[in-house]
DNA sequence: ATGAAAGCGCTAACAC
DNA sequence: GTGTTAGCGCTTTCAT
């Protein structure tokens, strides 16, 4: 890379003090308007641009918000991420996203990449293979300011935003009863993470409120694609088989779905399906999978902004928030 | 945030002078053992970091790459992004991703973030928008290397990383061909971007190689999933319907699809399709669709070394490297 | 084996 | 209205 040009240079060819030309670059009153002209021309005329790491030591700030996500390929996440740097892009903020690849050793390196890059706050999903948060910990002891979005704990100094996973799959559950379902089974992700703890708990509420016996012998752990499938071709043998199934995310879903063609199944009339997500995947089927909609965009929005906030408290012992969405169920054919 | 341990901390602590702790942290020889574990060990101790901002401004070089794309939000820009962060974490480097959502101004501000955030290089896919190059050029100016992937152009000192469209579509056209179609349509983004320029003209040549007219009536402009639905009703409606389409992208043939199955024209008995990118819908559609899958992953991995080697060189002055990455046809239900 | 000091680019308190 | 200077955290040359 070229040496830079930098207010000395400026101050240099002009033959005023690096103070001056500072000033000037920054209109400040104190400044002649000849000089603040002069300087400003021959900033732009040499292509000067501020640069912003010198400025980033100077005021120990850089402006920069640390992301960490399982995986950007996911639908939700990336339309978080858009949420996020929407705020981000209007309060003047960059954003620095790594991706854990769902393996808690990466989410750990994440987590000191951000400390030792200095970021100002950091908006954490973690992993699948979390369970020891002591990483967090550190940041929150440098009294950088932390939010958990979507995959949250409760017990550490930090905000979090979730959508209503519980009144999520309550909605969507209850819509399969009143369609007529009436043994519905639910695939989910492991029961550690409060998401699929959530989903677990309205599934089972709306059951509940509904006259339906819930039993572990239809809970399935089960939250990919390709497992869904798999598993799903003995599930829709058997004798007594589900009709209607709840899965936590679509891919899930669409899975079922795809096992449920294999075998001849109609989907709706055999076999009732809802997802979690509302992914492009999810208009895309046929028939289209009813799933409840989290609303990435705004989440991510929600989780920057509160981030944003903390970053301006002068005092760390905030009160921390602990926001929720509220999801939506979108009805299509596959229920 | 609370104030940070710094070296000086140490040096205090220990009455060391910053310099002897400089080196015993990174194991000098110089140091003696007896320092340099005193050294290390009150470091961890005190959750020394050290700040990456202050070794910025020192060696200016940030260790940060730049990264301006389109959208997340699509399956291919994610899987480039996987490979790049694959590279640059194995590389000790750090990414920073912008979105110009499909922007021309949007980009030019990126830009400028990246050249303020002194990036030491930068990798662009640009967008839809963009005619005019000369914010690419200032970088170039500042002899920021550049790499282009996907959506390139060619007379700039950059290299450029693309997969090989031509063949791609060549390919593609080909197979429907081969299965019978004598009517092949063409769903193209606009022609000044490159790809499209490329698997139009790889359409054209696999239908003359093979005896077939090409002619401009089957080309349609369109891109995306709601206007290929929306177009699709009223050409399939036509007298003389394709028998087969290839589109751009997999969101559009899957579009096609979708109209297709309102139409009830059996796909592929009476209508053969094709798409480009090898998303995780074209795997999910019934039937599942024909595509070209790009290697994002691969791709992104060969433009963040690329750009890597080019940050290493000393002269700026390199000849640049257009690199393609052979594409694959992936033959499924849908031809 | 260790320390002093300069410098990376910029800002701001303090002069004048 | 403009200049001088110190300092942000770290490395490194030059002393000792």
């Amino acid at each position: 890379m070229k040496k830079q040009v930098t207010i000395k240079d400026i101050a240099k060819q002009l033959g005023f003090s690096v103070s001056t030309v500072s000033r000037a670059l920054k209109d400040h009153p104190d400044i002649s308007v000849k000089t603040r002209e002069a300087v400003q021309q021959l900033a732009t005329l040499l292509g000067y641009k501020p640069n912003r790491i010198a400025l980033n030591l100077k005021n120990s700030k850089t402006n920069t918000i640390g992301l960490i996500i399982p995986e950007v390929e996911h639908y939700f996440f990336s339309s978080i991420i858009n949420g996020i740097e929407e705020i981000a892009y209007e309060n003047n903020y960059y954003v620095m996203v790594f991706q854990s690849n769902e393996s808690y050793m990466r989410e750990v390196l994440n987590v000191q990449a951000l400390a030792t890059n200095r970021v100002d706050g950091v908006l954490v999903s973690f992993s699948k293979e979390t369970h020891n948060f002591s990483h967090f910990k550190q940041l929150i002891d440098y009294e950088i300011p932390l939010v958990f979005f979507d995959r949250v704990v409760n017990d550490l100094h930090a905000d979090t935003v979730v959508s209503d996973d519980f009144h999520g799959a309550y909605l969507a559950v209850e819509h399969l009863i009143k369609r007529g379902c009436k043994n519905i089974a639910l695939y989910s992700s492991p029961r550690h993470m409060l998401i699929s703890q959530g989903r677990h708990d309205g599934y089972r509420k709306a059951l509940e409120d509904n006259g339906l016996v819930y039993s572990t012998d239809l809970i399935y752990s089960c939250d990919t694609f390709e497992d869904a499938v798999k598993i799903s071709k003995s599930i829709l043998k058997k004798q007594n088989r589900p009709d209607g199934i709840f899965a936590v995310n679509d891919m899930t879903a669409i899975g079922v779905l795809k096992a449920a063609k294999e075998l001849e199944i109609n989907v709706p009339d055999e076999l009732k399906l809802a997802g979690f997500e509302n992914s492009r995947s999810s208009k895309v089927v046929d028939p289209e999978l009813t799933t409840v909609d989290q609303f990435g965009f705004e989440l991510g929005k929600k989780a920057a902004s509160l981030l944003l906030k903390r970053i301006d408290e002068k005092d760390f012992n905030y009160k921390t928030e602990n926001i929720t969405i509220k999801p939506k169920l979108i009805v299509r054919g596959s229920s």
